[in-house]
DNA sequence: CCTACTTCCTCTAGCGACTAGAGGAGCAAG
DNA sequence: CTTGCTCCTCTAGTCGCTAGAGGAAGTAGG
């Protein structure tokens, strides 16, 4: 017997997806329906846990759902040129780098803001005070 | 005359917020409803305007819809104690902290990636590679 | 074999914070 | 008067799930 079969249970354990999100997974079209049991119960192999950790360790780097599908469908084609799986990952590079730039932004004024808090009464409150008055701030755009 | 009166189109102009943005805030309950004109049409004052202005910020802050009533409520009781503004900040910075730590740890990820990639075939392309088998990869955990 | 328990099935609805679009009315300028 | 803009309400869609109802299938123990 070539290859083992698993619950959708075993399959959440194994991969770290839950199970609803995999039968949702299957239901977008990212995971392909696999085998049903004589009881109607979904019977996933080898393959399926690896495509399952693979879109896993994609979302939690922060992919989009519709870029997972262009790097699936370039797995399964490896004789490609992969310009187009690096250009993705450099697309979401890029995208982090300014998440964290304009986060970093975002770090300074709320230091600012609970620094300048004098614990006093709110009419006097940094926090409130910089919230109202948007001149009173350094930051400019969050992304 | 003690105060000019503004349309809602005036409004998402001087605050930033988008015309169906300021009718969901009504919605949700975080402005007002304001009075109407003969006509039926909203009609604002200053207040809003300054409102709006607030949560506008906050949200670019990233605060959430919860937290800026919270705020909304604070400011308009200024004899009180700020420390539960302060608590928000607080809060809302750690948060910050985090995500950029985790930012940071995907930033040398896909750097890693990008850096690793040979241009030549999928089939030994770092970036699928790394995605495929999370055993190769340093990151841990996303928040 | 029966029972209890867990896991699975499908389906619908909800989350947050909007955004888009339909279909219609008001209003100001030329 | 007509053009064209803004405004109105309403419903439905976005993204990536998550929650819950109501029921069937499988499993372990007695």
């Amino acid at each position: 017997m070539p290859d083992a079969q698993f619950t959708i249970g075993d399959a959440a354990n194994a991969s770290g997806v839950k199970v609803p999100t995999i039968r949702y997974y299957e239901e977008i079209g990212l995971l392909p329906p696999p085998p049903r049991t004589e009881g109607g119960r979904r019977s996933y192999g080898r393959a399926d846990l690896d495509r399952l950790s693979f879109i896993r360790h994609a979302r939690e780097l922060g992919f989009e759902v519709d870029a997972i599908r262009t790097l699936l469908a370039l797995q399964e084609t490896p004789d490609q040129s992969c310009a187009a799986a690096d250009a993705i990952a450099r697309e979401r590079l890029i995208e982090v780098e300014r998440r964290i730039a304009s986060l970093s932004a975002l770090r300074a004024e709320l230091e600012r803001m609970v620094e300048g808090c004098s614990h006093g009464h709110v009419g006097e409150c940094r926090v409130i005070d910089i919230l109202a008055d948007h001149g009173k701030c350094a930051h400019h755009r969050m992304v």
